[in-house]
DNA sequence: GTCTATATCATGATAGAC
DNA sequence: GTCTATCATGATATAGAC
């Protein structure tokens, strides 16, 4: 058996179930919350097998943001980088950036077979984790990303102060993270007579409604006491 | 002295500092990471005080809780029902139904003697907690001021599907999360040559930019796929 | 009402047999 | 690589002195 066969057997027996269950439990019960012993259980590996293969439970979940964020992010380079292939030095439209970012992101909400949703629900929760440990991961390739995409939403939109992007940037990982984690929604629907059917989401629908709206805020007229230039947003509407 | 000064000696001796503290650890370091022992270390009191004023952590969390939110959806109430007054039946303006339910959110910012900044913290924190816990707290007369909201947002977009409007009311909760709590803004101004001080917030200007934001957001156009009416929001975009 | 002291249990981590 | 057994620590909670 080669080396690389002996690898991924070793994966899919322990490794990849360890994994697995973690991402589940830390999305679930948050990281503090998830004892060694429920992943260990659930996975039905032995107590002693994530300091075995991990180290410790903090490697664990280094371990299990890098693979995934890397592959999330490798798959939103690979979008921007099609589409500026595609522009040939044009600026990109915004509705086409937030795509290639948001898009690749609420994909994984179908990708159920790896824990896709479970992942974005930790990523989520990880965002309002003040923890350093949280925090310190995977900075290498992440910022480097971000800072991409950043370019192009200041290409895109000339005529915005850069400062105001970043921070309607913030805002939109807000609402993300706020439509994958559908926490809250319960109460948000509760006293509606809107079909309880509409709470079961279509990643697709989904998407449709977040897009709509992130554009929107991004492209939202600028206050007043921001900038004189107030309705520089909508210049570029017509290319939307 | 009498019974109501008694009772305000003992809240400002023990109960009060531990509720302080608590909301601090609570919103730094999470729920389950925070231990009683942190909370009545630096408090002052003693191990058991906690559970001889609350009966237990969880209480503790709940009774943290209730004061607070509460406190701020009475506050929303009052601006919503301010306006509607003012209004006299007539459906109030969208930007005015935000600013008496964001607007009052984020003037707690300022209310650092009374923890409200750490108080947002751990809202916004509680909101991606998936835990039965956070989520059967107060949902009596939050639930009420949630629904009052709504239906005040329905009047005054009445060309806007019922349905769209809950799901960007969850989408604004994001944003307005994520501009309360501003982990992620390093990595986001990372690579940037935006002065470092404007990371220093102020709750003004923040309230600003997180307005236009939400406001953009919530009239946005609808999704082709979602609607026929494309731009059904702008129709009342004068008015704002 | 507040404290000391302690009970009881779960946690992360490790050592060593197989 | 996997298991059992165990450790030290820190968790919540409680009983009882003052």
């Amino acid at each position: 058996m080669s080396v690389v066969l002996e690898k991924e057997f070793k994966d899919s027996n322990s490794v990849a179930r360890i994994l697995k269950c973690a991402e589940r439990l830390f999305a679930t019960k948050g990281y503090a919350a998830a004892s060694i012993r429920d992943i260990t259980n659930q996975a039905g590996v032995n107590l002693a097998a994530i300091h075995y293969h991990f180290g410790s439970k903090e490697k664990l979940l280094e371990e299990l943001f890098n693979r995934k964020l890397d592959w999330l992010n490798q798959q939103r380079l690979k979008a921007l980088l099609s589409l500026e292939k595609k522009a040939n030095g044009a600026p990109l439209r915004p509705s086409a950036i937030l795509d290639a970012f948001f898009g690749t992101l609420l994909n994984m909400i179908d990708d159920k077979r790896n824990g896709g949703e479970m992942f974005l629900k930790l990523l989520g929760r990880s965002s309002l984790e003040p923890s350093k440990l949280i925090w310190s991961i995977s900075t290498k390739e992440h910022s480097e990303v971000i800072s991409k995409f950043k370019s192009a939403l200041f290409k895109s939109l000339p005529n915005v102060p850069e400062n105001e992007i970043v921070w309607r940037f913030h805002f939109m990982l807000g609402a993300a993270t706020f439509a994958i984690s559908g926490n809250g929604l319960p109460t948000l629907f509760a006293n509606t007579n809107i079909e309880r059917e509409n709470l079961v989401i279509s990643r697709k629908l989904l998407t449709k409604r977040l897009m709509a709206f992130l554009l929107g805020g991004l492209r939202a007229p600028l206050s007043k006491d921001l900038s004189k230039h107030e309705f520089y947003a909508l210049e570029r509407q017509n290319e939307n």
